[in-house]
DNA sequence: ATCCAGGGACGCG
DNA sequence: CGCGTCCATGGA
């Protein structure tokens, strides 16, 4: 068990920010993260954050995991000087970290994200794990694994429609089948950079722009990427006719994305 | 009922 | 290239 204190992290707005559709909160202050083959039990209360795992667990995976050592107070900081809309999305949202998540369920859970609410999203992943991954135990609690592309590759293309893909089974499928067989390196496109490993994720079948920009960010980590889905299109119509000021964010686009995308999915709800 | 949700493939001009 | 259209599914 590992107890630290934390600044600008907040497990509740990770849990909600629609990047991790494997990480609830199963009480208040009380948290699982499910994380290619490992689960973790977490609590927060304030700064301080417990990891119920060893502390060489913690050093090896969770702090890398979280991005622990990003900085994102002075993120937050540039946020507050851009302008008053990033300001009140950065004082919303200021507890976002950009995870580094297992790259094959990232473009797993993306393919199915598109045209997709996140509840559903997060419902299809679980009947995906349930039917196709393992099981396994943690010290704290039972759960699937994510099914391996051999897994998934070799089922028909509207298999997954069982698991309520509904048209985007096929996507699942093809990409799957391509990483199989070899056509498509995973391992290749960890060692690439941003623009190069985008246009290298779009020859998956089903891998738009955006779709590609989710994967380069949550699992790759290329902070440049700014993901436009429907949410911040509309947001930066309205607040950002004369286009969104990229240049400013200082290659960390993608942080500014979270703010603004958790900022309008979160700004009806309280305060 | 109709619209919409972290879009993209495909076919047309 | 820039544009419609279709694609499943479920909640509001």
């Amino acid at each position: 068990m590992v107890t630290k204190e934390i600044q600008a992290f907040d497990l509740e707005q990770i849990c909600s920010s629609g990047q991790c559709f494997r990480m609830r909160m199963t009480e208040p202050g009380s948290f699982r993260v499910t994380a290619g083959n490992r689960g973790l039990k977490l609590s927060q209360q304030g700064k301080k954050v417990t990891f119920f795992c060893t502390e060489e667990e913690f050093e090896t995976v969770w702090k890398s995991y979280f991005d622990l050592e990003g900085d994102y107070l002075s993120c937050l900081r540039q946020a507050v000087s851009m302008d008053e809309y990033l300001a009140g999305a950065a004082s919303m949202a200021g507890g976002i970290r950009i995870l580094r998540q297992d790259l094959w369920e990232m473009i797993v859970s993306f393919l199915i994200s598109q045209q997709n609410n996140i509840p559903r999203i997060q419902r299809c992943i679980e009947n995906l794990c349930r039917t196709y991954g393992e099981k396994r135990e943690s010290e704290d609690f039972s759960y699937y694994t994510f099914p391996e592309p051999e897994k998934l590759g070799n089922l028909e293309e509207d298999a997954l429609k069982e698991c309520n893909l509904g048209y985007r089974s096929k996507y699942v499928v093809r990409s799957a089948r391509q990483i199989a067989e070899g056509s498509f390196s995973l391992e290749r496109l960890k060692s690439m950079g941003y623009e190069e490993a985008r246009g290298e994720l779009r020859k998956l079948f089903g891998v738009g722009e955006k779709v590609a920009d989710c994967i380069c960010l949550f699992s790759l980590h290329h902070l440049e990427a700014f993901p436009v889905d429907t949410h911040i299109r509309q947001a930066l119509a309205l607040h950002y006719p004369g286009g969104f000021p990229r240049e400013k964010c200082g290659g960390k686009e993608g942080i500014f994305q979270q703010y603004i995308f958790y900022y309008e999915l979160h700004k009806e709800k309280e305060k």
